[in-house]
DNA sequence: TAGATTGTTAATCGATTAACAATC
DNA sequence: TAGATTGTTAATCGATTAACAATC
């Protein structure tokens, strides 16, 4: 059983020291304290040690933490000790973008499939991969665990498609449609919204914009 | 001069407030209560208010709001009457896609160019913008006002890429490079950081994986 | 007018930061 | 041992929720 339930704003942050963590330890750092690791980041150390203990105590007085060890240990926590299989529904340009990123392999999550409904594509090959008619979808999920898949397929049938795959039993959606879907508290939800990212920059800009225009230039 | 400072909490929700608006208009809802709208997107009526009077009251007692009155407002407010020009800098498949989505278009984004290191991919045309070499870029920026820079290059490059397009006077960078990118304080940085957001996914999956296994399935 | 619902103030909750005793 | 730095408690800060007077 779980103890107190980890805060949403401390999960997110993880990826981010892992990455940082990674990258120290690509050029042979050993060890780093908090302190040191803060500046870098651009976070508070008390945050940092905050955010460690929720999961145990990673690091030792006097000493800071061991970058390997603290590295090893929060993979396990981001689950990255595991295989996860991933399939792409909508092989589209995203989707076959998606398709071509090898990264994710090094982190556990391997592309077992490629769906879309438009024929054209079918037995087209990405990174030996195939593209399926969406009819296959339902055999193909009963014959292989799906842990994972991604959505890139249009706004309009998003919410539909994502009932229809909870259904066949699939746990995680990494949906990239504009769109909430509303599915049972059991099913994983990670929106990738592709337009909103964009939003924010405008909200920005456009003050910007406006007193660069009030400096007369 | 801005009165007090928006939260990046609040500024994180408008576009998903211009969203559900924006459907609500589109299936011709004239008005709209802070109590109803929360029910359908989960959130309290109290956020809702509460968010939106930090740009001033855009309802009536007794009313509610006027659904395109506040899909307007919210609009301007993200600046998407404005028109933005953008590049993408990386034209490998993420890249590609990107330049792909005409959506962005509607929303006032505008795709002036695309550059790559890449020799192949020269004069190669999506959706009618011609890919350039990396040379030109400097040039370019000159003679075109460049709003937003998309930088869908490998992570090696990015920090120095990044470094030298603000130096050409970009201010806005649509980060898909999986490192952080420290720029002036005055240049805006929107990171979409696709391997954190599977991160995510595994963190709660290796739970869900657990705890089914203990259930003894 | 009576009812509905906002705008806004006050109360609560949670997350971040500061401080420091514990300890390597 | 002395110095450094964690783990953790306490203080602060900010964001969310609740409540309600104002008013359409």
């Amino acid at each position: 059983m779980p103890g107190k339930e980890i805060s949403l704003a401390v999960i997110q942050r993880l990826p981010r020291y892992y990455r940082y963590l990674g990258e120290l330890l690509e050029n042979d750092v050993v060890r780093i304290s908090s302190k040191e690791l803060s500046e870098r980041m651009n976070v508070t150390a008390s945050q940092i040690r905050q955010d460690l203990n929720n999961f145990g105590g990673f690091g030792q007085q006097g000493y800071g933490y061991n970058v390997e060890y603290l590295y090893t240990e929060i993979g396990k926590i981001l689950g990255l000790d595991k295989r996860y299989s991933l399939i792409i529904i909508g092989a589209g340009n995203l989707g076959q973008a998606l398709a071509n990123y090898t990264d994710f392999e090094r982190r556990g999550f391997y592309l077992k499939g490629i769906f879309d409904v438009n024929p054209r594509l079918e037995g087209i090959s990405i990174r030996g991969v195939e593209i399926q008619m969406m009819d296959n979808l339902e055999e193909f999920v009963k014959k292989n665990k799906v842990h994972i898949a991604a959505l890139t397929i249009p706004k309009m049938k998003a919410p539909q498609t994502a009932k229809e795959i909870t259904d066949m039993g699939i746990k995680a959606i990494w949906n990239f449609a504009p769109v909430d879907l509303n599915l049972p508290s059991d099913v994983i939800v990670e929106n990738v919204h592709l337009a909103e990212s964009l939003m924010r920059i405008s909200y920005t800009l456009k003050d910007l914009e406006a007193s660069r225009e009030s400096d007369g230039n």
